[in-house]
DNA sequence: GTCAATTCACATGAAAGAGACCACGGTCTAGTG
DNA sequence: CTAGACCGTGGTCTCTTTCATGTGAATTGACGA
């Protein structure tokens, strides 16, 4: 046993890698320059220019979906401006921070003890009153005198959740500030969040803004040559393979970071096979793993009730070929319960989790009326056949488990 | 046949409760000099 | 006298329940042609 063990690992490193240097390709790779976003960088850094100066910028409100590089840019120019203030000496600082990181910046209290903690101050992640949190980040700020640019990624997550007083009230402390001033430059990739927005904190908000246009198939070719060039081995990149991945990407919206995981993916199924070259077929096979991945990590990580739910679902479809409705899966649902042991959720409850494992993208949920029979939802599965098998397997083990 | 009223089966919203986690200040207790 | 243990109070946060209101079209039934 320990001897094929250590044969296969011997042979792992006899292997020559078709890697140079795969976190180029990984999310978390800040490239030396960004390309074809030159007009958005000059842009953004217009607008911001003025905190070199001692004054305070406009707000800016970024909008583009994702992987269109507004993170990235953003989080370029704010690196060029820190070094610039660090040199010569201006007192400006900036706090990039992602409001979609559950437990770190989510709710009014978490950004603000953020905020706090950035200063270097120690806020418990709960206890205090939100009030309080506010007066020790300001105190430090105004007495720190700096100018603050504030960048709240996904900033959409952060008002779904907390409201837009958070806005309403951050822009107010200028006006209580003597020695400081906060610029807010806000990201998302939904722009209709600002529909339902108070039209005070709305257009306080997007005094600039920019829109971040999807990248085109000509473009994230480009992008992913250039890359390809920094984290692959000469010669292992087959003709033909950063075409396709290009053309899967542009066909969602222009995904660059989706293009780039294709890409790491597609390179790592190639090693794994032993192969010497990356085919255009293992890109087929990186979407495939990528999707599958995604659902199977999502569905087990859901709470027991969501994977209740599911499960009834899942059940109600195999004995019935067609669409199914709330009231179904909520009967089912409350037998299961009695089943597994699991205390059941009122039908309220469980219309919810429909609709939250419908964003998931799990399910289909349409709301549909069947006018004098009522309004509910249909119900279909977004899973291929494959994937329903092996989900269906991990729920069941999930449920009948303990805890 | 036409048209407005009715009706169903939920969807959707708002508010409030339960329970987990935590900070802070006051009080009690045991150990120390 | 003092450090640490141990409350009680008040705070946030997530998940949930309770109560209330909304909704789209099939059905119904009155009405007139």
């Amino acid at each position: 046993m320990t001897k094929t063990l250590n044969n296969l690992f011997e042979k792992f490193l006899e292997r020559k890698s078709l890697f140079k240097d795969k976190s180029r390709l990984q999310a978390a790779y800040h490239p030396q320059n960004i390309l074809h976003r030159n007009d958005q960088i000059e842009l953004i850094a217009k607008i911001l220019a003025p905190s070199l100066r001692e004054e305070k910028p406009s707000n800016l409100f970024i909008y583009g979906k994702t992987g269109t590089g507004k993170t990235l840019t953003t989080q370029y120019i704010a690196n060029q401006m820190m070094e610039l203030s660090n040199t010569k000496k201006i007192p400006l600082k900036i706090f990039y921070i992602n409001c979609k990181l559950r437990r770190v910046a989510d709710t009014e209290y978490r950004l603000i003890a953020q905020l706090a903690r950035e200063f270097g101050k120690e806020i418990p992640p709960t206890g205090l009153p939100t009030d309080e949190v506010y007066n020790i980040f300001l105190k430090t700020l105004e007495s720190k005198k700096q100018n603050l640019i504030l960048v709240l990624d996904e900033i959409d997550q952060l008002i779904h959740k907390a409201g837009d007083e958070i806005i309403y009230n951050l822009t107010r402390i200028n006006s209580e500030l003597k020695n400081s001033k906060i610029t807010i430059l806000g990201i998302s990739n939904d722009l209709s969040f600002t529909n339902n927005l108070d039209p005070r904190v709305k257009s306080s908000l997007s005094e600039e803004e920019i829109v971040f246009p999807p990248y085109n198939a000509i473009q994230l070719q480009s992008i992913l040559k250039a890359r390809a060039k920094e984290s692959f081995n000469q010669g292992v990149v087959q003709q033909g393979v950063i075409e396709k991945c290009s053309a899967y990407a542009a066909r969602e919206h222009g995904d660059a970071r989706r293009a780039l995981e294709l890409l790491r993916v597609a390179g790592e199924i190639a090693e794994r096979n032993q192969q010497e070259t990356i085919n255009i077929t293992d890109i087929d096979e990186a979407e495939e793993k990528i999707e599958r991945d995604r659902f199977i990590d999502i569905v087990m990580t859901q709470p027991k009730q969501f994977q209740a739910t599911l499960y009834s679902i899942f059940e109600i479809l195999k004995k019935k070929k067609d669409s199914i409705f709330t009231g179904e899966v909520y009967d089912y649902y409350k037998t299961l319960c009695d089943h597994v042991g699991l205390r059941p959720l009122t039908q309220r409850r469980i219309s919810d989790i429909i609709g939250e494992l419908d964003m998931l993208g799990i399910i289909n949920a349409k709301v549909i009326s069947h006018g004098r029979f009522g309004r509910t939802r249909e119900i279909k599965l977004a899973l291929s056949p494959n994937l329903k098998i092996k989900i269906r397997k991990i729920l069941e083990e999930d449920l009948l488990s303990p805890n």
